[in-house]
RNA sequence: GCCAGUUUAGCUCAGUGGUAGAGCAACGGUUUUGUAAACCGUCGGUCGUCGGUUCGAAUCCGACAACUGGCUCCA
C-alpha cells in the first residue's frame, strides 16, 4: 500500500540539480555581476567576523545570497550598514577576480586549514575529473566555477535586502545557516527602478488590498489559515462559481454535492491513511461509554476531507455503470481542509480550508485524449477571460527507474498516457516544460504555475491523469462486449481553489476588477439634493437589472463622493446633476480612466449589461 | 515545523521606565455641491494574551498566540 498525493494544490519540489559547466558558461552578464557581488559580500563579512563559516553564494532570479554560519552572532538589519560600508571599500579597492586551479588534495587542505568545513563538504560534490577552480579577490579566495566580472570596481549598484535562515543543503534535518539576500544591477538607475517595483508589488499584495477593500479577513478565534469571506469577497467567489458552472454545464459536466468529512474507512481505501494523516486535520472521534481512556471507547473516526476524489469515486461506484455513460464528468466546488504547517500559511495563497473548482472525468482509454484536450481548452478559455499572460504549463512525467516505488508499476499505461498528454500539448501549441520524476503516484499531470506579486511560485490550476486509484475503489463499467473495465480518471481544477485563485486575481488586477467581477459595479453620485429623485430611479433600475449598484446620497461635495468611490475601486460612477436629471442622462466616469462623457441612461444600462454578459476585460 | 522579525484605535502609523497620540474612517452638526478629499465637533485603545522585574511597564525579562520574511535558485 502506497500513499499518493491527491492534493491538487501541492507545490512541486524543484529538482536539485547542480549546474553543468556548460550552463555556467551561459550565465548572463547580470548573473555574473550578482555572483561577483555575493563574493564581495562574503569578503566583507569575513573582514568583520573572521570566524564566519561560509557555504555558498549563488545568483538568483532577483539578486543573490550568501549563506553563513556565525555561532556567536545573529545578523540583524543594523549590521547591513556596517557590511555595506565594508563592501563599498572593497569595490573601491577595485580588486581583480583571479581564477586558479587546485588539485582535490590542495583544495581540501586549503579549506581544512581555514576551518571552512562546509566548503570541504561541497568539494565532494565536484565529480572526479572536473577541474576544481578558485577565484580570488583581494584577501578572499573561494571555491567557485565562476565566471566573474573583471574587478570588484565593476560592481556599482547593489543593496543588501534581508536576512533569513536556510537549512544547509535545503534539508530540514541539517543545521540552519544565516542567509543574507541582496541584489545588484549594472546601473544605479536600474537598482532604483527595481526597488520602486518592489514598492509597487507591496501595494498590490492581495493581503493589503483584501483588507483595504474588505474582501476577506482572518480571525484568531476562527483559526489560522481559515479565511472568512466578507460580502465583497463573496461576490468574487460567486461570480467565479457562476463562470465555472456555466462553462462546465456547456461542456457536459454534471454537478454533485458531497459532505466535508468521511469515515476513517474511506481514507484507508484511498490510501491516505496512514501516509497522509499528517496533512489532514486530526480525526474527530465518536465515542461511547467503555473501558478506554476517560471511561470511553472510540467507536469511529471521521476525517475532514483533504480532497474530493474519494467522495466522487463513491458516486461513480454507487450504481452499475455502462460504457454508454462515459465519459462521466462529475463536478463540485468542494470545500477541503488541509493541516498545512503553520509557517507555510500565506494570506489566501496558502490556507487550511479551501474550495476547489473540482471535477473528475471517468472515461475509457479511447476517450482519454479528447477529454484531456477539452480540459486544456477550458484552461485556455479561462486564462483568456482573465488576460493571464505570465504562466507556465508544467508537464510532470514519471521516472521509469522508480516504477513500483514512487510510481504505479504499469509502464505501458505510463507511456501511453504521457504520450497522449504530450501530443495534446504539442497539438494545441501550448508552451510547456516537461519535468521528469514529478508526476503524481497515479499518473502524469499538468500544473499551471504562476507567480504571486511577491515573487513566490504557486500552482494555480491542475490537470491530472489517474489510472491507479479507480482500481483501488473497484470502479468499473460494462463495455460494449459485456465485460467489465476500469475507467481512467482525470482530476482537473482549472480555477484551482477560490482562495488561491482570488488571491491571484486580486494581485493580477491590483483590485481594479473588470465590471463583471467588481464587487461594487456602479455607484450613483447625485450632485446636491435636486437630482436625488432621478438618481434613486437610476439606482433602482440598475438593481432591477441585476447590477451591483449603490447610491451615495450623502452630503459630501461631488469631488468628495468621487474620491470615496475611486478609493473603493468602484468600477463605474454615474454622476447626476440637474442637467442629467432633466435629460434622463448620466455622466459616466470609469475607475482609473476618469470622465468618459454624458449618455442617456438607457444606452448606459444596455452597455453595462452587455459588458457584464460578455465578461469583458 | 525550524530560524529571524513584527503585534499600540476599524485602517495607516508616532510614542524606549513616570498614568496613551496623530491622520483617515465612524458618528453629530453646519455647508447644497459639476468629475480624486467642504468646515467644525464627538466617539473610539485594560498598547496580542498570560506571567515576572520595578514605587511605577506600551516601553525591560519570560512563556504562549497570531502575522510577516526565509527555509525553491547549489562550487
Amino acid at each position: 500500500m502506497v500513499g499518493y498525493a491527491l492534493f491538487f494544490m501541492e507545490e512541486a519540489k524543484q529538482a536539485v540539480v547542480r549546474k553543468t559547466l556548460d550552463e555556467r558558461n551561459q550565465m548572463t552578464d547580470l548573473e555574473r555581476l550578482r555572483h561577483s557581488c555575493a563574493h564581495v559580500l562574503a569578503t566583507a563579512v569575513l573582514r568583520i567576523w573572521p570566524q564566519a563559516k561560509l557555504d555558498i553564494g549563488p545568483p538568483t532570479k532577483e539578486g543573490f545570497y550568501y549563506d553563513f554560519d556565525l555561532a556567536d552572532h545573529r545578523f540583524c538589519p543594523e549590521d547591513f550598514e556596517k557590511i555595506e560600508a565594508e563592501m563599498k571599500k572593497i569595490t573601491k579597492e577595485n580588486q581583480v577576480f583571479e581564477r586558479s586551479v587546485k588539485t582535490r588534495e590542495e583544495a581540501e587542505a586549503f579549506f581544512a586549514e581555514a576551518g571552512q568545513t562546509f566548503k570541504v563538504e561541497r568539494l565532494k560534490d565536484i565529480p572526479e575529473g572536473e577541474e576544481i577552480s578558485f577565484y580570488q579577490n583581494g584577501e578572499f579566495t573561494d571555491l567557485c566555477a565562476g565566471p566573474h566580472v573583471m574587478r570588484t570596481g565593476n560592481i556599482k549598484a547593489y543593496k543588501l535586502l534581508k536576512v533569513a535562515s536556510a537549512y544547509y543543503r535545503g534539508n530540514e534535518k541539517n543545521p540552519q545557516l544565516q542567509r543574507i539576500y541582496g541584489t545588484a544591477f549594472q546601473k544605479k538607475a536600474e537598482l532604483a527602478e527595481w526597488l520602486e517595483a518592489q514598492e509597487e508589488a507591496r501595494r498590490r499584495d492581495h493581503r493589503k488590498i483584501g483588507k483595504e477593500m474588505s474582501l476577506f479577513t482572518f480571525d484568531d478565534d476562527v483559526g489560522p489559515g481559515l479565511p472568512l469571506w466578507m460580502p465583497k469577497g463573496t461576490v468574487l467567489v460567486e461570480e467565479l462559481e457562476k463562470l465555472a458552472k456555466e462553462t462546465e454545464f456547456a461542456a457536459g459536466y454534471q454537478r454533485v454535492r458531497t459532505p466535508h468529512l468521511a469515515r476513517e474507512a474511506m481514507y484507508k481505501t484511498s490510501g491516505h491513511l496512514p501516509y497522509y494523516a499528517e496533512s489532514m486535520f486530526p480525526p474527530m472521534e465518536v465515542t461511547e461509554a467503555g473501558e478506554g481512556e476517560g471511561g470511553t471507547d472510540v467507536k469511529d473516526r471521521y476525517y475532514l476531507k483533504a480532497m474530493n476524489c474519494p467522495h466522487h469515486h463513491k458516486i461513480f461506484a454507487a450504481v452499475p455503470r455502462s460504457y454508454r455513460e462515459l465519459p462521466m464528468r462529475l463536478a463540485e466546488y468542494g470545500v477541503c481542509y488541509r493541516y498545512e504547517q503553520s509557517g507555510e500559511l500565506m494570506g489566501l495563497m496558502r490556507v487550511r480550508s479551501m474550495q476547489m473548482n473540482d471535477a473528475h472525468i471517468y472515461c475509457s482509454a479511447e476517450q482519454f485524449a479528447e477529454e484531456f484536450r477539452a480540459v486544456n481548452e477550458m484552461y485556455l478559455k479561462y486564462f483568456q477571460i482573465f488576460g493571464f499572460e505570465k504562466y507556465q504549463m508544467r508537464f510532470s512525467t514519471h521516472d521509469p527507474a522508480k516504477l513500483g516505488e514512487k510510481f504505479v508499476d504499469d509502464p505501458e499505461l505510463w507511456k501511453k498516457t504521457e504520450d497522449m498528454v504530450r501530443e495534446v500539448l504539442v497539438d494545441s501549441g501550448i508552451n510547456f516544460v516537461e519535468i521528469p520524476n514529478e508526476a503524481a503516484f497515479y499518473g502524469p499531470k499538468i500544473d499551471v504555475q504562476v507567480w504571486s506579486i511577491s515573487g513566490r511560485e504557486f500552482t494555480i490550476a491542475t490537470n491530472q491523469v489517474d489510472f491507479a486509484v479507480p482500481p483501488r475503489f473497484g470502479l468499473a463499467y460494462k463495455t460494449s462486449e459485456n465485460t467489465l473495465a476500469t475507467p481512467l480518471c482525470i482530476h482537473r481544477a482549472p480555477l484551482g481553489t477560490h482562495e488561491r485563485f482570488i488571491a491571484f486575481l486580486i494581485e493580477h488586477y491590483a483590485g481594479n476588477f473588470p465590471l463583471w467581477l467588481a464587487p461594487e459595479q456602479v455607484r450613483v453620485l447625485p450632485i446636491g439634493d435636486d437630482p436625488i429623485p432621478f438618481a434613486k430611479e437610476v439606482h433602482k433600475r440598475l438593481r432591477e437589472a441585476g447590477i451591483r449598484a449603490e447610491i451615495d446620497a450623502g452630503r459630501d461635495k461631488i469631488n468628495g463622493k468621487i474620491q470615496n468611490a475611486e478609493q473603493a475601486k468602484v468600477h463605474t460612477m454615474l454622476v447626476i446633476g440637474n442637467r442629467e436629471s432633466e435629460a434622463q442622462s448620466v455622466s459616466v466616469r470609469i475607475h482609473g480612466k476618469g470622465n468618459v462623457g454624458v449618455t442617456s441612461f438607457d444606452a448606459c444600462l444596455s452597455e453595462l449589461e452587455e459588458s457584464i454578459r460578455l465578461r469583458k476585460p
